[in-house]
DNA sequence: TATTGTTATACTCTATAACTATA
DNA sequence: TATAGTTATAGAGTATAACAATA
């Protein structure tokens, strides 16, 4: 049977959430199979807390690469865009993009490496730490709610997060 | 401080995944605060996710919206294309489109609703009953990969991204 | 006036492939 | 040959706005 262990999971959370979907006047629709859907509900899940997210930024055409860069420079400083590449999931490709805007708002700059002359290293400006000051306050904030949301489970959410993409690759 | 209260959640997960990012030679990458962020994790998980169903179904071109579109069919009959849109999450003109395609592919027909002329209901033909029947095997296998992932986690994850969607909006 | 569905359009995110310059 | 980064390009996913038909 389909989903056979749904539903089986201990007591981490104890309010449940009626189910069928929508947030307003869809009400009746019956989600099915997909609301055992683990893929289901992350599509939906990851949607919402981005738009949740930009929400606290105040910034309405937030790119969703830029908190991530200009977080993985800030703690990798000197960090290649292919290093970033492969941190975040993405192509090569997708990276250079963001590099440029970045470099363009004058939040980061690029600075040669001197043993590899086809590389090169990024690196905050005062105003890339003021904007990711600011977007990591967002952040707190906006961690504090879903901590609101889902209290206690938080940790292995994060945790099971991270398993699955360890392991599914 | 920042996240403060990353970490505190009980011990459904035992085993560790470490704290550097790549599933390659990416290591030695600190992803900093980024790994504390559940958005940062739900988008990898997500993408994660959906790259693993469709090596499951062995459609390399698969949509993302079939599967949803095709399951609401199947569990709400006669469902009107604005309903889709809703229990989606997705604007009505997202849908149209995905409605196309399965119409042109004979996996589902458009009938009258008789009491409101506007619009029309869905219903699965034999051929998507059969497409359905496949990925929804594929979805369960791929479910099963999950539970190895994260064992007795499975529920409490369900139950917290229904909640941040819930209430996130 | 409001709603259903479609269309036109545009923008973001993403990847592949080809390119350059180095290694 | 292989790698770092860029560019060109294309495709999927999404939304907004305007529209026709109907309520």
């Amino acid at each position: 049977m389909a989903y056979g262990l749904a539903g089986q999971g201990g007591g981490c959370l104890t309010r449940s959430v009626p189910r069928t979907a929508g947030q307003d006047g869809a009400a009746g629709v019956r989600l099915g199979v997909l609301d055992d859907y683990v893929g289901f509900h992350l599509q939906l899940a990851q949607s919402a807390t981005f738009r949740s997210f930009r929400r606290y930024t105040g910034i309405a055409n937030l790119r969703a690469g830029w908190f991530t860069v200009l977080s993985l420079i800030a703690d990798n400083p000197g960090i290649t865009p292919i290093a970033i590449s492969r941190a975040s999931g993405r192509d090569k490709s997708t990276i250079t993009p963001v590099i440029q805007d970045l470099v363009r708002e004058a939040l980061i700059v690029r600075e040669k490496n001197p043993g590899d002359r086809r590389s090169y290293g990024l690196h905050l400006t005062e105003k890339g730490r003021a904007s990711l000051d600011h977007l990591a306050a967002c952040a707190a904030e906006h961690d504090a709610a879903i901590v609101a949301i889902v209290g206690q489970c938080r940790g292995p959410l994060l945790e099971a997060l991270r398993r699955i993409v360890a392991e599914l690759g």
